[in-house]
DNA sequence: TGATGATGAGACATCACTATCTCAACACGA
DNA sequence: TCGTGTTGAGATAGTGATGTCTCATCATCA
């Protein structure tokens, strides 16, 4: 009998907060040994607690979903004038993403339900930037769509600059609202 | 002997075209039956033009470094106004990347000279950042360099668009020029 | 201290891919 | 038509990763 059920589940935790790390630092490549050696157990009981590696990298991905969707529905998007909720999902998008930054690139192969993803996350931030471009306040000589693209563009490679501690998450942030809004020029 | 020399380079040419297809739509993970497969020849075959995988990939950035070379080159950043830089920077980037999509992302493990890539490519551009964060055009509350990485996060991001052809050479360029400098909003 | 259950180390089979080699078929020039 | 040289197809070895299994060891609880 297990002595502590609750103990499994924070050991599985921890094994899928190294492996997010590892897989974050040596790409899609890294093997079931590294990840197993970076999170200080043998390779045995790795496949224990995921019997599969795909199984790993479901449950990866399920966790950095559910993170997200948990802090895109408290921005309340739909609630919030255009530039606070570009803010708010640019800092609902580095809080949740900045331990997962793996998964955001790998991620869509793995992702259980495309399109439970697509509406929880995505569909959200895509129905802002159409209320922007509706509305006057966003540029309409481009598709919203193409403006959504370029919002996560900038948002992924935010992601990258703060796990490699070249930008902090505030200004990460910060940099990305702005960005999107107002571009590069000086005011 | 070889009938003519020069058959031999264009055979390469082409299975080098057809590699950064593969590598661009199914990723890094391609094996080399993938690519001969696509390349319509024998798998035998291409090891005869390409020994081992990494003198593949070692060519394939080698040519898509070399044209993004030129045209940076040409583009002759130093002497144009800010905006005008900005402008040709992205054109430069989108027409040479344009067929090699894969390598930007696959790109910098597999750059035979990583010194020189930069120093003739990514150099010039951070030069033009700086020059306009130092006279007043560009916003200085953010390293020129954070400004640099947004661009190019624009850059690669339009890429893929053009690739999936969700997005015209012609505009992809535009885009990212006023988007990097000027933002979203409407004027 | 003794029993239970989890762990780590390692052996092992399997699989996919890289890389090499052989051979028959084929194209092209003399 | 003949000969040179290239090609595609297939067999094969080697490598590294996944996934399974066993067993000695260890920690915890009674």
């Amino acid at each position: 009998m297990v002595r502590h059920p609750a103990l499994r589940d924070r050991i599985a935790a921890g094994i899928l907060d190294t492996a997010a790390a590892v897989l974050a630092e040596r790409g899609e490549s890294a093997s079931m040994a590294d990840i197993a050696l970076a999170a200080g157990v043998g390779r045995a009981t790795l496949y224990r607690y995921f019997p599969t590696r795909d199984a790993l990298l479901l449950g990866l991905t399920r966790v950095a979903f559910e993170e997200l969707r948990d802090r895109i529905a408290d921005a309340e998007l739909d609630a919030v004038p255009l530039r606070e909720g570009v803010a708010r999902a640019a800092r609902a998008f580095i809080a949740a993403g900045r331990r997962y930054a793996a998964v955001v690139h790998v991620g869509k192969t793995y992702v259980e339900d495309p399109a439970e993803f697509d509406r929880a996350v995505a569909e959200p931030v895509r129905e802002l930037i159409r209320r922007g471009v509706a509305d006057g306040q966003l540029r309409a000589d481009v598709p919203a769509e193409v403006l959504f693209e370029m919002f996560t563009a900038l948002l992924e490679r935010a992601l990258q600059l703060v796990g490699h501690d070249r930008l902090g998450i505030e200004q990460a942030g910060a940099v990305i609202t702005t960005m999107f809004l107002d571009g590069a020029s000086a005011r």
